[in-house]
DNA sequence: TTTTAGCACTCAGGGAGTTAGAGTGCTAAA
DNA sequence: TTTAGCACTCTAACTCCCTGAGTGCTAAAA
């Protein structure tokens, strides 16, 4: 069943010219942009071989074969060398990456444009998974009377801010007061451990708030929503108006059953969820054509890693192209752009 | 030069039609779906002259009439009538945008959602121009040494924070300090006449801050930082997908024009402006095909128009469309959402 | 057993020719 | 000014045909 060495260099020729070219390749143009010892005729033997096992397939019977699912988790599992990035590249994403960047939003947009901008192909950041992180500060500002800003920090790094509405008449001390009392009742809990009934206790336990319990409750509940609400993955996506110049989606449909899924933010981070778990020790994931099991996306490519914030809790980065794509460039620029971001993260 | 009465319905029948099958439309057809008295060889007539004055124009000789710019002009200027929404659809924009939303990003965010959804078409929210709004607040929250969380609060009811990086020995007290003063030096003073130097001045007029120059002066740089990017226009825009169903854009190129165009958030922003100077006192903007400046947004219609906060401050949401869009439909759509922002920003 | 040359076969894509139909403009009569 | 009638135009769709790239198979060569 292994495929013989020859087999191997003839599938990763394939793989290679139609990556470039993105049309059927027959066994004489193979000929004639490769190296081969032997004759078409052979080349055609084993291409019907490569058929028969799988790795290929003919749009039609007089056409030259393009490489199937199969074909490319073959190529990509064994047969590419990932190489390194030239240090002109390397240089082109620091310098993009390399103003200081703090919050973790920002910075994750900014590894987004890049990686867009190097693959040419739709990029994708995911916010880092909360749930086990904690929180470190909350704070409540009052911006006028009635209106309160809370400000919710978590230990990844992450910020969110939410505007709420409160009762008029509440002072900014009392704000303070109690903005003090749950942020010193709940630093260092991790987000799952946080429920409503937590941020009450954590109020009530740690200052005299001289406030009817019922408007207590009021501001309580807003804080706690703010708290949960930071919860919230975010996606970062850039690229996709690049996807229209592929020949893979000249037919606007297949484009357009493309964005409506990626418009989804929350499918997407699903899904790289769950990848991200099936592969959980590989250094990168990759999903090819049918492997994809979101709507519109058979037909592209997926890769995703990991970045890891402090060592630990960690979101991710990735590209999404046509399954025609150059698998080991983009890996290398996704590495580079993983390194950069853990870098920059690790404090 | 003044159309008659007959060319005028001829015209506004044509429009409609158009905008309804996105097909040339001939005399004959115009007969069948509408009651005219007269006969298609006076229609014919009609059309040709419509066509000579500039109003209609011909894809080649023996195809029916589609509308020219001007046509579409003429027919938005005078001769479409916009009807109140129906209280369905009044309700189904109220319901979307019900939920209290206090803070004006999040706002934006789900009015341009809710019109996107509405039309079908592409929709955006731009935030207020801020340059006529003053600084309400400014607070420094010390998120662990070095680290420091710049919140600008603005008139508009903008809420901006921004990462900065500090001296690892500054003191949460100190940081309070200074942004304390900063705050009471600054709070009232119009965006415009910041600078760098009357945040200096704030700063050292107001408290007595015991650092070293050198070391304040990098804080208050960071602060008026945070201050002058409180001031970017964010552009919202959703729905972008959904263009690509459209027949006008079955070519790939044209919808490629248009989505590179409008990923570049500041063209959009920075010709809304234009736009919405130019029309100053209209209630609503409409640009047609080539009359809109933008590369690849000929072959669009846009319609914006304004939105006040407290009365003042103003910011723009809007619709780009295919030509052919149901201009009447989503001027109404516009304006109660628009009504509705309004409303909301009235505090 | 593997490779190669040779050959018949297949099929998409492009060009040429044809037709149908929707539309036009023009003319002359109402 | 409107209408009926008619000749004319042009696209879109269809068919037919041809070309060329590619295939698979067979039989000979290595």
């Amino acid at each position: 069943m292994g495929l013989d060495d020859r087999k191997k260099v003839v599938l990763q020729a394939i793989v290679d010219d139609y990556v470039a070219t993105c049309e059927p390749v027959g066994s004489k143009s193979l000929i004639d942009r490769h190296d081969f010892t032997v004759s078409s005729a052979t080349l055609r033997n084993d291409m019907a071989e490569l058929e028969q096992l799988g790795y290929l397939e003919k749009p039609h019977t007089s056409a030259g074969r393009i490489p199937s699912d199969k074909g490319y988790r073959e190529y990509v599992d064994s047969l590419m060398k990932v190489d390194h990035l030239s240090d002109e590249e390397g240089r082109e994403i620091r310098s993009k990456l390399g103003e200081s960047f703090d919050e973790i939003a920002t910075l994750l947009k900014a590894a987004s444009a890049t990686l867009a901008d190097q693959t040419g192909y739709i990029s994708l950041a995911v916010t880092p998974k909360l749930t086990s992180s904690y929180l470190t500060q909350l704070k409540m500002l009052m911006i006028e009377p009635g209106k309160v800003l809370v400000v919710v920090v978590l230990s990844a790094g992450v910020v969110k801010n939410r505007m709420v509405r409160i009762p008029d008449f509440l002072t900014q001390e009392q704000i303070a007061q109690i903005s003090n009392a749950v942020e010193q009742g709940l630093s260092g809990m991790p987000l799952s451990e946080i429920s409503l009934i937590t941020v009450a206790t954590a109020a009530k336990d740690n200052q005299k708030v001289e406030l009817p319990d019922a408007l207590l409750n009021q501001v309580l509940y807003e804080a706690y929503t703010a708290i949960k609400q930071a919860d919230n993955l975010d996606v970062y996506m850039e690229g996709k108006h690049r996807m229209l110049s592929l020949p893979e989606f000249s037919d606007t449909r297949r484009a357009q059953g493309l964005f409506d899924t990626l418009s989804h933010d929350g499918l997407i981070a699903g899904y790289v969820d769950e990848v991200t778990k099936e592969d959980e020790k590989k250094e990168y994931m990759i999903r090819i054509g049918q492997e994809i099991t979101l709507e519109g996306l058979d037909g592209c490519s997926f890769i995703t890693t990991t970045y890891t914030v402090g060592g630990k809790v960690a979101g991710n980065i990735g590209v999404i192209g046509p399954k025609r794509m150059e698998y080991s460039k983009v890996i290398s620029q996704i590495n580079f752009v993983r390194m950069m971001l853990d870098e920059k993260l690790k404090q």
